[in-house]
Formats: structure tokens, C-alpha cells, sequence
RNA sequence: GGAAGCUUAGCUCAGCUGGUUCAGAGCAUCUGCCUUACAAGCAGAGGGUCAUAGGUUCGAAUCCUAUAGCUUCCA
């Protein structure tokens, strides 16, 4: 006994624990007919990932899902793996590049992949021992990786098929475009946030009179591609200027004004500049009314005069070559200033600016041809089969934005400029103008090279056949080139479930056709329409099948404060010393006692003290159990008996309560539960039952039932802290071969029987009894060595008796003794239920405090049997509500009264005795 | 600007289809205790008009309406 160490300590446990797991092959799953299975796949972290609280949570959960899996008896397999993360990945590999003095616009896309793969191999894989660390199960021989070949080849051959079904077409349209990155973004990758800016009021004289109209812009940068002026067709101050035409100031551009129903009269001065290369809703007009588009800006985000066809234009405008866009802002204000043009600045306007979410760079609409996937029909099954809970979403209120979501959805741009990412397996003729849609049959959509040269080949000869204007055939590779974009990372993390398992080279496979559909997905909110909805539609689209039957929504993990956690505010703790300080149980047990599913949750490393101090709780009923030593010759003991009996009931209704936890996928509630179970009922009252006196050994059947008591609680717990548990299971017996823990067969429930029922309201009733005199030898401070005796005003005895020998052990009684009269003299009364109790002290007792305590409770009963009797009294009630109802209130009604009865008596005693010692006196 | 959700003890939350599982849990607080498994602990105790105002009902934290505040999503 004496060699186990007082508090528990974690760190060479955890390690060995968990390489004796993997040497053991516990986590590895094949496919087996003759087992359900159980299956998720990991939301893959970014190799540019760091494990964070998010992660912890994550992956806490899914380990919690996939243990409790395991243990019962499925074949559980956790398939694990990294995302590419084109976007995140390519910024810190350019970042790191800058740092070492190589601008990546002087590499080649061979030169630059080579580096990114260099770093990716480097860092890529921290994420994964990160998680080892945390105890996470997976099957780590399954490790996948989006861009690793098979995968690559799989989400090209998606780009091929759903080219091919018509999905996939290639558009010209209004994208949102960070200047930073130079690349396209979708429109979930644009964080709108309000913004602090100025409203410029500028002056455009009007052509043949004199005066001028007042236009409001927020981007006074883009004046110089404006193509007209527009105003309300209902605005009668502008009437006038229908068919008019105006001067673009600076650029000296004579352009219409134009009525147009967007435009908001109560906007600014209610005039609209309308600059449709630079503005969604511009585009939207300039083709309703078939004018220009002037592109000013080059992708980087300066500004590009060579854009202006008209010779003029261009002179007037050179000076702003390559000029930042928001160092043209100033210059614009300026010179506009200067020209007198600029009528005032509103500096108090907040504007609700896109930025990148990657790289932070204010999002600039831009048009240009990109490739497009087609939702619209898509995305009817992936809507169906959440609406109708054959997907169910865990918690279900995210149903209604799912919906929403969907139903508003637009086409999908997938296009990305980088080089880190899947390339676009399009390819194209040299020599062939591609700029506008109109020369998309001369595109193949193809795997190789080669199958694309014979395909352009084709398609050049057709082309010629029935155009006036030729295009050159491509003899060889070199006439052709691909497509020099890369595709969005969701486009890939869409086929996740189904390209782990290698579904789309070979849809028959063992794996996919035994794994597939997974059974949980666990994620965050925020990525729900990103990549959930994207995983929905693919499965329905290449298999038919969803690829999973539950998605568990956690929240987002916040600082105590309800400050998202971030690096850049520095309010996330560091992962791996948390787990350090509190060693990973801990941490594990932190995370989850306070998060429901769907709710943010509030991070406190007061929980993760919490987790390790339950850690050392476990321990050291751990080394009281061990210190026992028995005698096989005792025999059973009535209150071991009793505990026992008591305790088992109690087990068996906490198993119940978790099964339903699980259920519903209420984790958290679950912890509680095994937490609470552990910690009074076994610790503080089972233990304390059966503990021997010291220095004394205990019955040998007593010992084993608690043996087996332990085992089960270790059991229920080891999803949530596997290390811990598998430690002391190892610790309570002689194991052989296989017996771990992370394999035993998990507890099922068994319905409680009447006898156990009843036991457990009754000791509920004998644990207040005992927890009334304990805390009256707190209010009197009798020290806990001096044994009390205890009196009980009842008529039913043998409700006691049968609990005797507990009373006496854990309220420390002398003795107790069964009456049917008041008990007079030096007592303290107290009342459960409807008996009446006593306890003789040879201290003096404060007589009137007893009182006011006893009429306090006999005021609180009286006014609950007076709400009970209203509700009995009234004809209404008897007859509208249920017979059980009444019943239950009749119930109610004889319970109060025997409770009254009883603290009446005992009042009447106490006040007759008070008053004998008053006339004594 | 459009939509959804939330508001219950000092904090974080549970309370399903209205009726002692109806006012709960954990943490925090307070009071005693170093009682030989554990001070990372033990034994007790206090604490809420269930956001506000109406309504439906025999009965409302629970259903309906309005108001206020917060949060999120979309534009």
C-alpha cells in the first residue's frame, strides 16, 4: 500500500498506456462481417494545424464516441488524417519562403510545390502526435492525407464526373477576390464585419448646363471606371436628369445618368456611381442596362491604367499606375479636393466591408471566368434526408438553418489561383483565345495529358469543320497546356468519408462498402454548411447513401470572458502544457463538463483542475481498496450486506441514466453522471459502508463485490479518462493477454426490480437521517469521536432496523431506540418524512432555536398542503385532470399531513418542556 | 436590411409533449474539520418572483403575444 504514491501522477502512466495500446493493436480496425461496426471519420486538421482547444474538444468527443464503441463490441474503427488547406497552407509556405529572401513569383509552380511538400512533411504531421497525446483511438495505419495520390486522383476523377454530369462549368462572373492571396474566394471565406470608413460626396458636372450632381461612395478609388450615375426612377428631385449625361471627374468620362429601381433613395444624396467591374450590384445593373465595364485594378490591388482604351482616358490616369487601392483612395480624395469636386466627407460612417478569412485582405469584388459547380439540383438530397432525420443533427435546431441555408444557395466557385491544391484537370489549345465562356468546346475535362491532347485534337477538327474562324490543331503536348488553377479545399474535404476508404476508384471495396455510411460525424458549427453540406451532397451523388447517420455540433470554445479563442488575442491556453499540468485525463474531463452540444462553451482552467482533482479522487479510492487486506473467514457484515445491495441498485440506475445520455448525445450530462456516481455514491458513501476499521481486514465477499463495483465504474469512465482507468484496472488484479480495459466488454443495464426500487428510496430516507445528525453535530460541535444516541418516534420500526447498523457506522450512534411517544428532556428534534427523530445530547440544547427550525419547516409544509388542497378542492381541477394527476396530488396530500402531524407533536413537546424549565426557573 | 435562437442561483448550464424527478446540477461562496484513502480532501449550510408586461388554462419556467437585452447566421 504504502508504494503507492499519495496523489496520482499522470505523465510516464499516460505515455505507456497508450504505446502498450497501439503495440497491442486496439485501435486497428479491418472490415468484419460477423461484427457491427462503428465507424467516424476525423474532421481532417490543416497540416498547418497546431493542436488547439477546438481540436481538444473535437476529438475528445469523437474518442468518448469511439471507445464506448469499442467496449461494446463493435468493430470500431476511428479513420484519421490531414486536410491540404490550400489556402492557409500556400500563405505560411510564402511566409516562410519571404523569410529565407525567395519571392515566390521567382520560383516555378514545380519549384514552389517542391518547397510546400518539404514543409508539409516537416510540420505536417505535428497535429497527429498532438494528438496521441490526448488519448485519441484512431486507427492510425488508415492515415490519410487529401492530397496524397490515390486521394489527389479521386477528386480529380469528381471534377471529371461531375463535368461530364453537367455540374461543373466554367463562368464569368462577379467573384470575391483577395488581392493578398490572388486568388478567388467563395462566399463563405468572406468574414463581413461593420466597419469603420467615410462616405465621400463628390461633385459630377453635368453636360450642358451648369451645376452638378452629388454622388455618395464609400470608394471613391473606383471613379475612374464608372460608366454611369443612377438614380431612383421614383426620385423626384433627379427627374429632371433622366437621359442626361455627366462627367467621371479626374477621367473626364461623359456617361448617362440612368433609373434604376436598386438604387435607395434614402442612400447618401440618393445619386448611385455605378462601376460594374468593381461592385456585385453594379455588375447587376451595368447588364440590365448593357453598359461598359471598365476594369481598373490588377489582381494584386493596384491600380492598372492600362486598362483605358481611350487614349485620353490613359493619359489622365497614368500617374495612378500601380498604385495601391487604398493609397488611391487618399490620392483620389486629394485630387477630387483640389478640383473642388469634393463636396464633404461623412467620417462617421460604418460600412460592412468582406474581408479574406485567410489572409485578413479586404475582399474585392472582381470579375472574372472561374469554375463553377452547379447546386441547385445538387443539393435536393442533401436537404431531404436532414429535413427528414434520416441525417439527424445533433442539437436539431440547426435543422432550420440548414434549411435556409440551402435554399438560398448559390453556384459554387471552386476555382482557387494557387499552386498548392489539386489542379484543375482542364486543358487547353495554345494559341486559342479563352477569355470569354463562348470557347468552352475547346476544353477538355480529362485525367492526363494524353487523353487530353486526343480529346482538344477532336474537338479543334469539329470546331474548324463548323466555324469560319480556325483554331490550331494540337499536334503534340507542348500545344496544349492545363489549367493553371487549383481547386477549393472544400471541393476535395467534400469526398472525405467516401475517399478515405478509396470509394470512388473502386466503389465495391471491402472497406467503403463495410464502413460506409459512417455512423457520427463530430464538428463545429461554423463548418456546417462549408464542408458538412458538401460531404451530404457527395455521398448522395457518388454513392446514393448519406455519408453518415448523426452529425454532433459542438460549440466553439471561448474564454471565460465569452472571447472567441484566438491566436491573435492570445486567450488560448497552450494544448500541450494544459495537458502537461493536468495530464490528459484531466484536460479531457475539463473540456466536457461544460459543454452541451451546440453550445459555446466557456473555457475555465478551473475545470481542468477539476478533472485532475477527480483523477486523484479515483486514486486514492484506488489505494484504500488496495490496502485492504481480507479475511476469507469474516463473515458478511449487516451493513456490507446492505451496501452492497444498495449499491448495485444504484449502479444499475446510473447505467440507465447514461445509456439515455448517450442517447441523445448529451456527452457532457453523461460525464456528470459517472462523475457524481463515482464520487459520493461509491467514495463518500459506499466506501465509507464497507471501510473496516483500521488496521482490521475486511469479508472477502465484501472485497469482491467492491472489486467488481470498481471494475464497472471503470468501465463507465474510461471513454471520458482511458488512462487513468487502465492504470487501476491493471492495478486491481493479475491481468493476462488481452484483459485491458480500452477492450472490456462495457456494462449494460439491467431493469431495476421492485425490492431495488424501493431500496433506493429508502436509503434515500436513512441518508438524511444520517446527513440531520451530522450537521446538528456541526451546529453543536460534538466532536465526531463521541457517539450519539438515537431516538425514533415511529410506527413502522422495521423501516429503520433493517438500516440500523448503516445509521450507527456513518452518523457515529451509540445506539438507537424505537418509541411511540415524544421524547422529553435535553434533545434536539428533527423531523423526515413523517416520523420524528431525537437526539440526547449532554451538551445544553438551545430550545427556542429548535423551535423557530421546527416552525419554520411546519409554516413551509403547511402552505404545500394548502396548495395541495386548493388544487383538490377545486370541482375544475377533479375534473379536467388526468386520474394519475389527481392521484398524485392525493399523495401529496397525506404526505404533507403525516409530515405535519409529526413536526406539530414535536413542537408541542418542545414548547411544554421550554415551558417547565420557565417555571423552574 | 432579412432570419433564427437565447434570457432560470455569483458563474456555466439542465429542465422533452403544461401538474413533487418543479424550482435542479456542477463550479464558486460561507461554517466546522490536517477524523491514518484523498486538504487536488472531509462534513455541513446559505443562495433564484425562472428577463419584463399581458394572455390562454382548474393549473405556466414550460403554450401564445408584445417589449427589452444578448448571440449567431444571411444580405
Amino acid at each position: 500500500m504504502s508504494s503507492i504514491p499519495k496523489t496520482y501522477n499522470p505523465q510516464e502512466i499516460e505515455s505507456k498506456w497508450y504505446s502498450r495500446w497501439m503495440q497491442e493493436g486496439f485501435f486497428r480496425s479491418v472490415p468484419n462481417p460477423d461484427k457491427k461496426r462503428y465507424c467516424i471519420v476525423i474532421p481532417p486538421p490543416n497540416v498547418t494545424g497546431v493542436l488547439h482547444m477546438g481540436h481538444i474538444l473535437n476529438n475528445t468527443i469523437q474518442d468518448v464516441l469511439v471507445r464506448r464503441a469499442r467496449m461494446r463490441g463493435f468493430e470500431t474503427c476511428w479513420v484519421p488524417g490531414t486536410d491540404h488547406a490550400s489556402i492557409a497552407t500556400e500563405a505560411k509556405v510564402v511566409k516562410m519562403l519571404k523569410e529565407k529572401g525567395i519571392d515566390k513569383r521567382s520560383l516555378t509552380r514545380q519549384e514552389f510545390l517542391r518547397y510546400a511538400w518539404e514543409w508539409k512533411e516537416k510540420y505536417g504531421g505535428i497535429i497527429l502526435e498532438q494528438l496521441k497525446k490526448l488519448g485519441a483511438s484512431c486507427d492510425w495505419e488508415r492515415t490519410r492525407f487529401t492530397m496524397e495520390p490515390k486521394l489527389s486522383q479521386q477528386v480529380l476523377q469528381m471534377f471529371v464526373d461531375l463535368y461530364r454530369d453537367g455540374y461543373i462549368y466554367r463562368g464569368l462572373r462577379m467573384v470575391n477576390w483577395d488581392p493578398q492571396g490572388r486568388t478567388a474566394l467563395s462566399d463563405e471565406e468572406v468574414i463581413h464585419r461593420p466597419t469603420q470608413s467615410k462616405l465621400y460626396y463628390v461633385r459630377y458636372k453635368i453636360v450642358g448646363e451648369e451645376g452638378y450632381i452629388v454622388v455618395a461612395t464609400q470608394r471613391p478609388e473606383t471613379i475612374m471606371g464608372d460608366v454611369a450615375v443612377a438614380v431612383n426612377p421614383q426620385d423626384e428631385r433627379y427627374r429632371h436628369l433622366h437621359g442626361k449625361k455627366v462627367i467621371v471627374p479626374i477621367v473626364e468620362r461623359v456617361v448617362p445618368v440612368i433609373a434604376d429601381d436598386y438604387v435607395d433613395m434614402e442612400f447618401g444624396t440618393g445619386c448611385l456611381k455605378i462601376t460594374p467591374a468593381h461592385d456585385a450590384n453594379d455588375y447587376q445593373i451595368g447588364q440590365r442596362h448593357q453598359l461598359p465595364i471598365i476594369d481598373t485594378l490588377n489582381e494584386d490591388g493596384t491600380f492598372n491604367a492600362h486598362a483605358f482604351k481611350d487614349e485620353q482616358e490613359r493619359q489622365r490616369v497614368l500617374q495612378y499606375d500601380k498604385i495601391d487601392r487604398f493609397q488611391l483612395r487618399t490620392l483620389i480624395a486629394e485630387r477630387l479636393q483640389v478640383l473642388g469636386q469634393l463636396e464633404r466627407i461623412d467620417e462617421n460612417y460604418v460600412a460592412n466591408i468582406g474581408y479574406s478569412e485567410r489572409t485578413e485582405a479586404v475582399v474585392e469584388p472582381r470579375l472574372s471566368i472561374q469554375w463553377f459547380v452547379r447546386m441547385k439540383e445538387l443539393c435536393q438530397p442533401a436537404l431531404e434526408n436532414v429535413m427528414n432525420d434520416n441525417i439527424r443533427l445533433h442539437p436539431p435546431k440547426f435543422k432550420n438553418i440548414y434549411r435556409h441555408w440551402i435554399e438560398n444557395i448559390r453556384d459554387w466557385c471552386i476555382s482557387r489561383q494557387l499552386w498548392w491544391g489539386h489542379r484543375i484537370p482542364a486543358w487547353y489549345i495554345n494559341g486559342v483565345d479563352y477569355s470569354t465562356p463562348a470557347s468552352d468546346d475547346l476544353i477538355a475535362v480529362c485525367l492526363t495529358a494524353e487523353e487530353a491532347l486526343e480529346q482538344l485534337q477532336q474537338k479543334a477538327t469539329i470546331h474548324n469543320s463548323t466555324h469560319i474562324s480556325k483554331v490550331p490543331c494540337p499536334q503534340t503536348l507542348d500545344h496544349i497546356r492545363q489549367d493553371e488553377d487549383v481547386l477549393d479545399t472544400w471541393f476535395s474535404s467534400g469526398l472525405w468519408p467516401i475517399s478515405v476508404f478509396d470509394g470512388v476508384l473502386d466503389p465495391n471495396n471491402k472497406d467503403i462498402t463495410y464502413y460506409y455510411p459512417t455512423d457520427d460525424l463530430v464538428t463545429a458549427p461554423e463548418i456546417l454548411f462549408f464542408w458538412v453540406m458538401r460531404m451530404i451532397i457527395t455521398g448522395y451523388y457518388y454513392r446514393k447513401e448519406k455519408p453518415f447517420k448523426n452529425v454532433y455540433l459542438t460549440g466553439i470554445v471561448r474564454d471565460k470572458i465569452g472571447r472567441k479563442m484566438s491566436k491573435s488575442l492570445g486567450n488560448s491556453p497552450d494544448a500541450l502544457e494544459l495537458m502537461a499540468k493536468y495530464s490528459a485525463d484531466g484536460v479531457r474531463a475539463g473540456m466536457l463538463f461544460s459543454s452541451p452540444a451546440g453550445n459555446d462553451l466557456l473555457f475555465d482552467e478551473k475545470l481542468c483542475e477539476q478533472g485532475r482533482n477527480f483523477a486523484n479522487k479515483i486514486w486514492n479510492a484506488f489505494r484504500l481498496v488496495k490496502g485492504w487486506s481480507v479475511d476469507e473467514a469474516l463473515p458478511v457484515s449487516p451493513v456490507s450486506q446492505m451496501a452492497n445491495k444498495w449499491f448495485e441498485a444504484k449502479l444499475q440506475a446510473a447505467i440507465a441514466e447514461m445509456e439515455d445520455c448517450y442517447e441523445k448525445y448529451r456527452i457532457s450530462d453523461a460525464l456528470l453522471i459517472i462523475y457524481r456516481l463515482i464520487w459520493e455514491d461509491f467514495c463518500s458513501w459506499y466506501l465509507e459502508m464497507i471501510k473496516p476499521e483500521h488496521g482490521k481486514p475486511i469479508e472477502l465477499v465484501t472485497f469482491e463485490t467492491a472489486i467488481y463495483f470498481f471494475e464497472t465504474l471503470l468501465k463507465l469512465l474510461h471513454p471520458f479518462m482511458p488512462f487513468i482507468t487502465e492504470e487501476i484496472w491493471h492495478g486491481l488484479r493479475q491481468r493476462q493477454g488481452k484483459d485491458y480495459l480500452i477492450v472490456a466488454s462495457y456494462p449494460t443495464f439491467q431493469p431495476l426490480s421492485p425490492e431495488q426500487k424501493s431500496m433506493l428510496e429508502q436509503t434515500e430516507r436513512i441518508f438524511q437521517i444520517i446527513q440531520q445528525v451530522r450537521a446538528l453535530r456541526n451546529q453543536k460541535k460534538i466532536a465526531p469521536k463521541e457517539a450519539l444516541p438515537l431516538a425514533i418516534k415511529t410506527h413502522q420500526p422495521a423501516l429503520y432496523q433493517r438500516f440500523e447498523a448503516m445509521m450507527k457506522k456513518l452518523a457515529h450512534l451509540s445506539k438507537v431506540v424505537y418509541l411511540l411517544e415524544e421524547l422529553q428532556g435535553n434533545v434536539v428534534r428533527f423531523v423526515v418524512e413523517g416520523d420524528e427523530f431525537f437526539v440526547s445530547l449532554s451538551n445544553l440544547v438551545d430550545g427556542h432555536q429548535e423551535l423557530k427550525k421546527l416552525q419554520a419547516e411546519l409554516e413551509y409544509q403547511q402552505g404545500f398542503l394548502e396548495s395541495v388542497e386548493k388544487k383538490l378542492s377545486n370541482q375544475k381541477f377533479l375534473a379536467n385532470a388526468k386520474p394519475e394527476v389527481v392521484e398524485n396530488e392525493r399523495r401529496k396530500q397525506a404526505d404533507a399531513q403525516a409530515r405535519i402531524a409529526a413536526l406539530q407533536s414535536a413542537i408541542a413537546a418542545l414548547q411544554q418542556s421550554l415551558e417547565k424549565t420557565l417555571s423552574q426557573a
